[in-house]
DNA sequence: CAAACGTTGACACAGGTGTGGCAAGGTCGG
DNA sequence: CCGACCTTGCCACACCTGTGTCAACGTTTG
């Protein structure tokens, strides 16, 4: 059997077992399993699980942000849609005289329209 | 006084009032406001409010995670942090000869201990 | 085999999110 | 000036997050 056990693992990364079946169950690391279904983890696991504590601790994060950037960077229709919502604060009216502005907010929600929707109906039969 | 009020913004952009006032208190949204303290929506708050709401509905996010994003596209060391958690992913010890990877595991986690204590000691007097 | 440990599932509880509603008090428009 | 609307708090409530604990049941090991 190599690979530590639920106790072991949780004593040198400094979650609790609890935790580490709930980290496991929110989707943000997958453990392999014995056959008879005991999480087991080797040094590449504890490694992950010391970083991630320590990057929750120093920027005062959840599990949940983790999972968040984690789908930003698996989906990116989610990520352009995002960057392109903030991409609008930046462009301030000030920089357009006044009567573009209004067709240009229309177009960046058009594009993000799009982004959203990436294929509408385009079932390629 | 040029503007919507709150409740003619809640009308033309599908939040309630005491949404759009949530909104801005997590702060993804800082309202102009009259002499007297009102709210005031004009074109640009109504279609960034709009597609605020699109974003939120299409890919069944909240507040809080784009909140979330804001501070990533914010916070450089944090994106850079959380990227290099993801990365460690990517790297399957398979991928190189068994007593290498143990060496390479540690280094990712010092360079990732290093982007998160930005300035040290270094004080520069 | 019995003790120690693993697994899942459930109850519990504090704090955050997303809403609504109500109160007390200021503002605006006719 | 009065009614309609705004502002900020506070109560409320449901669901999610992060933890702990305990139960019921399977596994490993001395």
């Amino acid at each position: 059997m190599d690979g530590l056990t639920i106790h072991e693992a949780a004593e040198t990364t400094g979650w609790s077992p609890r935790m580490l079946r709930y980290i496991e169950r929110v989707g943000l690391l997958a453990m392999r399993r014995s056959q008879s279904g005991y999480r087991l983890y080797g040094p590449e696991e504890l490694q992950r699980l010391r970083t991630l504590r320590e990057l929750l601790r120093s920027f005062d994060i959840g599990l949940a942000e983790i999972g968040f950037a984690l789908r930003l960077r698996r989906e990116p229709e989610l990520g352009s849609a995002v960057e392109a919502w903030f991409e609008t604060e930046a462009r301030r009216p000030q920089d357009v005289p006044a009567d573009e502005w209004l067709r240009w907010e229309q177009d960046k929600h058009q594009a993000l329209l799009a982004a959203t929707k990436p294929t509408p109906l385009e079932i390629t039969t």
